[in-house]
DNA sequence: CGTTCTCGCGCG
DNA sequence: AAAGCGCGCGAGAACG
C-alpha cells in the first residue's frame, strides 16, 4: 500500500469549484507530494524532482519504485482520496507523465473513518482516535497561506521567497501521510461490500450530473436583475436601515419600531405575520424577505461555479456522509433542492433562457418562486441521452414493518392498501371509505412521524408546521392509535433498546430480530440485515435524570465542529437509525444492480435514482427495467415489500 | 479581517 | 415506557 497526500496552490476557490474544477484549471499546482509506502519512512517530493532529478541516489531510487508500483496495480490510499485523484489524473499524469492509478488501486481513509462514524476529516478523526500524529495547527494555517493568491496583492507567496513558510508546509504533508496512515492502521479498510459500494461512489463522482449551463447562466442574470429591484424597494421603504432580507436582527428591530412584533423570521413566522399585520410597509418588507429568502440564487451560483468545461459537476455526493450510510450532498447539495411545482420543465426552462425577468413575471408575480421551483430542471441529459428517474415507494415505512415484523403493516404493503387513510380510519373511528382528504393527511403524518417514537406534544408541532389541522387531544389520539395499531413498531423500540444496553454492559453479542448489537474494540456496533454494522463509538451507559425519572441512557462520542461530545441515544433513535440504514442498504444495492446492467447513474438522492441511458438503445423498455431492478430484493431482505417507480425525461424533476 | 458558531431552510 | 431522525449550505453574528 503507497499512502499519498498533495499540498497545491490555485487561483480557484476549492470550496465553491469542488476539487475536479479545481484540478483542471491552468493556474493549479502541486506544491509537494508525500509519499509512504508500506511502514517505511514518508518521502517528500518537490515538482522538480517528479522526472527523478534533483535528487540523491536514495529519493531517485524511490520516484522509480514507486512509479513501477503503480503501474504494478498496488493499492494507493488517500485521504479524501476525489482530491487526489483528481490531481492525479490532471496533473501529475497530463503534467509531469506519470503513470495512470487504475480506479480500483485506490483506497480513502476518510470513507473509512465514516464508515466508522467517526469525523471525516483527517485532524477530526485522529484526535478522537487518540493518534498521536494530530495535525498541527500552524502547519494548517501556513498550507492556507501558500494555497491560495495573497490577500488583496494577488500573486503567490514563493518558495525562495519564504522559505521557512515551505518547509513548514512540507512538514506538514509528511505529518498528514504518517495521520493517514496512522488511521488506516486503527481501522483497517472497509468490508469488502461497502468497498464494492464505494467505488461505484467514485464513478457516479467521477462520471458526474450534467448541467444545462447556459439555462443556469440565464437564471443567474435574471435573479440579479430582480432581487436588485427588490432591494432597492427595501431600501428606499426602510430608509436605508435595512438593505438585505438576511438581515435578521435588523428587520426584527425595524418591525417592532413600527408596532408589529414578530416572535422570529422563519418562514412560519412571516406567513403567519403576513396575515394579520396591519401596517402597509411592514407587509410588503415581510413580503420581500419572503420572495428574496429563498435560496435559489446560492444553488445557481453552486452550478457555475462547479461544472466543468464539458457540462458536468462532478464530486456532489459524500460516500456515507450520514452516521447512518447515507449519501449526504456536496457543492451544489442535490439532496435538497426544492422540489418546485413546475409541471412543464421544458416550457419553463425555454423561458429563461429567453433571459428576462420581465417575461417571468408577466406569467407569475412570484418570480423568486418560480426561479427556486426550476432549480431541478438544470440538472439534464446531455444531447442524445435521457434521464431515467425512480424513486422507493414509502421506503422507510416499509423498510421499518418489515424490522419489527408487524404482519398488518407489511400485508397492508403487500396489499397495495392506503395506510394513511387506514391510519385515519383507526384516528376519527370512521370507516376507510368515508375518510375525509383532511383526515387522510392526519393520518400520513401520524404514519410518518410517529414510527421512531415521537410524543403527541411533538407530534402537534410537527402537523402544525405541515399545515395540518390538529388541536392537542386530537394528536395524542393519533399517537395513541399509532402505537396501538402497529404495536410491534412500539416494542421494537425497546427491545433495541435492551439490546445495545445489554450489548454494552456485558460485552455480549445480543440478537435483536434482524439485528445483532455487539462490542468491537471501541465501538458499540450494530450489525445489520445486510451484514454492514452501523457503529456507535466508545459507548457508556449513565444514570439520567428525566422528566419521567431516572433511567439509563446510552450515549457514545461524536463530533462536530472539531469538538468532540457524547451524544445520548435511546430506542427510538436507535429504531430510526437502523431502518434508515436498512433502507440505504437497499439503495446500495440497487445502486450495484443498476449500474451493472449497463444503465449511468448520475445521482442517488436517498430514495431516488437518476440515471443516464442513450436516447436508443437496445433495450425494449429501459425504465420498467430501470424499476425492476431498482425494486429487486437482495437475499437478505427477501420478504421485504420494496416498491419503486419513475418516468423519464431530458430535465430532472419532481 | 478571517474564522467559528448559530439559525434557518431545503431535502429524505 | 418517554424521547422522531438524518444531512449541507448560506448568511449574519460573535469571537479573536
Amino acid at each position: 500500500m503507497i499512502y499519498i497526500d498533495f499540498e497545491t496552490r490555485s487561483e480557484v476557490d476549492i470550496k465553491k469549484s469542488g476539487a475536479w474544477v479545481y484540478s483542471l484549471h491552468p493556474s493549479t499546482e502541486i506544491l509537494c507530494m508525500a509519499v509512504k509506502v508500506d511502514h517505511t519512512d514518508v518521502f517528500l517530493l518537490k515538482p522538480e524532482q517528479f522526472d527523478g532529478s534533483n535528487t540523491n541516489l536514495t529519493l531517485f531510487n524511490c520516484v522509480n519504485h514507486v512509479k513501477s508500483y503503480i503501474s504494478n496495480g498496488v493499492l494507493v490510499e488517500a485521504h479524501n482520496a476525489f482530491f487526489e485523484k483528481a490531481i492525479w489524473h490532471n496533473i501529475m499524469v497530463k503534467r509531469y507523465g506519470w503513470p495512470e492509478i487504475k480506479p480500483e488501486q485506490w483506497r480513502c481513509s476518510a470513507s473509512v473513518a465514516a464508515y466508522h462514524a467517526l469525523p471525516r476529516s483527517l485532524g477530526g478523526a485522529g484526535k478522537i482516535l487518540g493518534l498521536s500524529t494530530i495535525k498541527d495547527d500552524e502547519g494548517k494555517r501556513v498550507m492556507l497561506q501558500l494555497s491560495k493568491p495573497k490577500p488583496r496583492v494577488g500573486g503567490f507567496f514563493e518558495q525562495q521567497e519564504y522559505p521557512e513558510k515551505f518547509q513548514t508546509l512540507y512538514d506538514y504533508c509528511k505529518s498528514d501521510v504518517e495521520a493517514e496512515y496512522a488511521i488506516a492502521n486503527k481501522l483497517g479498510g472497509l468490508p469488502n461490500r461497502e468497498l464494492k459500494v464505494w467505488q461505484l461512489d467514485q464513478k457516479i463522482n467521477e462520471r458526474g450530473v450534467h448541467i444545462d449551463i447556459d439555462a443556469v447562466n440565464k437564471s443567474l442574470k435574471i435573479l440579479g436583475e430582480y432581487s436588485e429591484k427588490l432591494e432597492k424597494e427595501l431600501d428606499i421603504l426602510t430608509e436605508g436601515k435595512i438593505t438585505t432580507v438576511g438581515q435578521r436582527a435588523r428587520i426584527l428591530e425595524w418591525c417592532k419600531e413600527r408596532g408589529e412584533e414578530l416572535p422570529g423570521l422563519t418562514k412560519a413566522d412571516v406567513e403567519q405575520a403576513l396575515k394579520t399585520v396591519e401596517d402597509a410597509k411592514v407587509k410588503r418588507v415581510l413580503e420581500i424577505r419572503q420572495a428574496l429568502s429563498k435560496t435559489s440564487t446560492a444553488k445557481y451560483e453552486a452550478m457555475k461555479n462547479s461544472t466543468a468545461p464539458d457540462g458536468r459537476i462532478r464530486d456532489v455526493l459524500m460516500y456515507h456522509g450520514a452516521s447512518t450510510g447515507r449519501w449526504s450532498g456536496k457543492l451544489v447539495q442535490f439532496q435538497n433542492l426544492p422540489r418546485g411545482s413546475i409541471k412543464d420543465m421544458a416550457t419553463a426552462i425555454k423561458l429563461i433562457k429567453q433571459g428576462s425577468a420581465s417575461s417571468i413575471e408577466m406569467l407569475t408575480d412570484d418570480v423568486m418562486g418560480f426561479m427556486s421551483s426550476a432549480i431541478r430542471g438544470m440538472v439534464c441529459a446531455p444531447q442524445g441521452k435521457k434521464l431515467l428517474v425512480a424513486d422507493f415507494a414509502a421506503i422507510e415505512a416499509r423498510v421499518l414493518g418489515w424490522l419489527a415484523g408487524s404482519e398488518k403493516m407489511l400485508n397492508q404493503f403487500r396489499n397495495g392498501e392506503d395506510l394513511y387513510k387506514d391510519m385515519a380510519s383507526n384516528i376519527y373511528r370512521v370507516d376507510v371509505k368515508d375518510v375525509t382528504a383532511e383526515q387522510r393527511q392526519l393520518g400520513k403524518a401520524a404514519i410518518l412521524g410517529a414510527g421512531y417514537g415521537m410524543g403527541a406534544p411533538k407530534f402537534y408541532e410537527t402537523c402544525l408546521s405541515w399545515g395540518i389541522k390538529v388541536h392537542e387531544g386530537l394528536a395524542k389520539t393519533a399517537i395513541n392509535t399509532y402505537r396501538q395499531t402497529y404495536h410491534h413498531v412500539r416494542q421494537l423500540w425497546y427491545d433495541q433498546e435492551k439490546a445495545a444496553h445489554t450489548a454494552v454492559r456485558t460485552g455480549n453479542r445480543v440478537e435483536c430480530g434482524k439485528t445483532i448489537w455487539f462490542m468491537q474494540d471501541d465501538f458499540l456496533k450494530c450489525q445489520l440485515p445486510s451484514g454492514r454494522c452501523l457503529h456507535y463509538y466508545k459507548p457508556e451507559l449513565k444514570m439520567k435524570q428525566n422528566d419521567w425519572g431516572e433511567s439509563i441512557e446510552l450515549s457514545y462520542l461524536a463530533e462536530k465542529m472539531g469538538k468532540a461530545f457524547r451524544n445520548g441515544t435511546y430506542g427510538g433513535k436507535l429504531v430510526e437509525n437502523i431502518t434508515q440504514a436498512v433502507a440505504r442498504d437497499l439503495m446500495a444495492d440497487a445502486m450495484l444492480r443498476i449500474e451493472d446492467e449497463g444503465f449511468n447513474i448520475v445521482l442517488s438522492v436517498h430514495d431516488e435514482l437518476v440515471a443516464e441511458i442513450p436516447q436508443q438503445t437496445a433495450l425494449q423498455n429501459p425504465l420498467e427495467r430501470f424499476c425492476n431492478l431498482m425494486a429487486a430484493t437482495p437475499n437478505w431482505a427477501k420478504d421485504c415489500p420494496v416498491a419503486a417507480e419513475g418516468w423519464e425525461g431530458i430535465n430532472y424533476k419532481k
